[in-house]
RNA sequence: GGAGAGGUCGCAUAGUGGUCUAGUGCGUUCGCUUGGAAAGCGAAUGUUGUCGCAAGACAACCGGGAGUUCGAAUCUCCCCCUCUCCGCCA
């Protein structure tokens, strides 16, 4: 959500910033609600103060004359502000001005390169092949009891699983981020604060529903739906930022409209696991954040000896609130392709204005001189703005482990394991099993 | 799942229809006092919004929502959360 302030000073470049994303609103009339909302609202607070001393003065008639009129004028205004909230939350976030304007992937920039695609001297296989012939990925199971895109992860398989999540968040922590596990199942009001419905419906999430129970439950599709509202409605002292978590969690995808787009394997799946940076900074920290999470990303996918570009995205395939957005895709020598494996956006304040989690910042105090009496310094005052959120993926398990699985394979069908994993998986090598 | 208690200004508490413009204590800030400090004394001390150049004025907010009333922290209904006990359970 934008601020409506920063809309009424600059509407031009709202409207703009929602042209540039290939999405319509109508700035002139959001304005003309504002105005509306205003005027409304000092008919009624008049009305109140009115009814208020009236109350006070016990008068019977009259208070009861005021009360038909104020519940008129209250029901007006309530109208109009309740257009001007939805209007408001179906602005996106502009992107930021380094970003370039485009329509969609296709004009997305490659920024950066970290070694040559692996070379193989014999065709290399995809990971669902491997994993098969090693035994560590199962989907036909799956298949038969969940449907289709889920998975089993076994044996090595897991083993694998659970030493990208150890090397992540050992990782991490030395980095001073915060080793967290949240909750997968969250509320109806925070899903409304994360923006799940704006677009018309939510095709992208799953959620529960007990007959037994009125509460409907969602999953998260990530674990920064469960992190960043964990400090809703909250003042976040400016000495604690940046403060930062590091997530485990599962997340779960709907996937619909997906339909037949990678449908092989275990790259686009209803449920995977995840570990998540999600941190929560100052306005003027936001950039240097943006590029100190990618540099980790990075770091982490270079530690693993995986080839991989850097993207930047251009407006058209931001995003509704991130303001700038990279993705990290490694090479994947079975499709013979770059895939996506992690990403990393700023969304600004445009998360913490709808959940209302802000910082105190200390404007910084000032002296005068006053004539005769000498100077005096007055203490800073205290401001309270609203914080700027950035996320970002650490490991994408499902999609580093098939990165790992296609880019050491071996001749013999066998895949070795990076040398920084191996002290969590006790195992270097994962050999095809006999059958 | 059953029974009970409770959610009030940073914290703790008072407030059961108009004197609440939410009291008091603690904390915090400033001032007085002091060689300096403590104590003491005095004052200030929430959030959001509207109007205003400003000083300020006013409105809304006592877990959330709806209602009764001229008037609601206070009464009614629904929901959420916390605590205690019992049951179940990894």
């Amino acid at each position: 959500m934008l601020d409506i302030k920063f809309i009424r000073e600059n509407p031009k470049k709202v409207q703009q910033g929602a042209a540039d994303k290939s999405i319509e609103i109508n700035v002139e009339h959001i304005l003309e609600l504002d105005n509306k909302v205003r005027e409304l609202e000092s008919i009624t607070q008049k009305l109140r103060e009115e009814r208020n001393k009236t109350a006070k003065e016990r008068n019977i008639e009259k208070g009861k004359e005021l009360k038909i009129k104020l519940e008129k004028q209250e029901n007006a205004l309530r109208a109009v502000a309740e257009e001007l909230k939805t209007s408001l939350l179906e602005i996106p976030n502009p992107a930021s001005d380094d970003v370039k304007i485009g329509i969609d992937e296709s004009e997305n920039e490659v920024i950066k390169k970290y070694k040559e695609p692996t070379k193989f001297d014999f065709k290399p296989l995809d990971h669902l092949e491997l994993g098969e012939k090693l035994d560590i990925i199962d989907v036909k199971s799956a298949a038969k009891v969940s449907g289709t895109r889920f998975a089993y992860l076994k044996n090595e398989g897991a083993l694998l699983e659970f030493a990208l999540i150890q090397y992540a968040m050992e990782f991490l922590t030395k980095e001073s981020f915060i080793p967290i596990i949240p909750p997968v199942l969250i509320n109806r009001e925070i899903t409304e604060g994360l923006g799940y419905w704006s677009g018309g419906g939510n095709g992208e999430y799953y959620y529960l529903n007990d007959p037994d129970e009125k509460k409907e439950m969602y999953l998260v599709g990530t674990a920064e739906h469960s992190i960043v509202p964990m400090h809703k409605d909250e003042v976040l002292n400016k000495k604690e930022l940046p403060k930062r978590y590091a997530a485990f969690s599962s997340a779960f995808r709907r996937e619909a409209g997906s339909y037949g787009k990678d449908t092989k394997g275990i790259l686009r799946v209803h449920q995977f696991d995840k570990v998540e940076m999600v941190s929560f900074t100052t306005e003027e920290n936001d950039d240097k954040e943006h590029d100190y999470l990618l540099s980790l990303q990075e770091k982490l996918f270079q530690s693993l000896e995986i080839p991989y570009q850097v993207v930047k995205m251009c407006t058209g395939d931001l995003g509704f609130p991130a303001a700038r957005k990279y993705d990290l895709e490694a090479w994947m020598p079975g499709e013979g392709k770059f895939r996506e494996v992690t990403s990393v956006s700023t969304t600004t304040d445009f998360q913490s204005r709808r959940l209302n989690i802000r910082y105190e910042d200390k404007m910084p105090g000032s002296t005068i001189v006053q004539a005769g009496l000498g100077t005096k310094t007055f203490g800073g005052t205290i401001v309270k703005k609203y914080v700027h959120i950035l996320n970002g993926t650490a490991f994408a398990i499902g999609r580093t482990i098939i990165a790992i699985l296609e880019n050491y394979q071996q001749k013999d069908g066998s895949v070795l394991i990076p040398k920084v994993l191996q002290k969590y998986t006790g195992f270097s090598k994962i050999s095809p099993k006999s059958s």
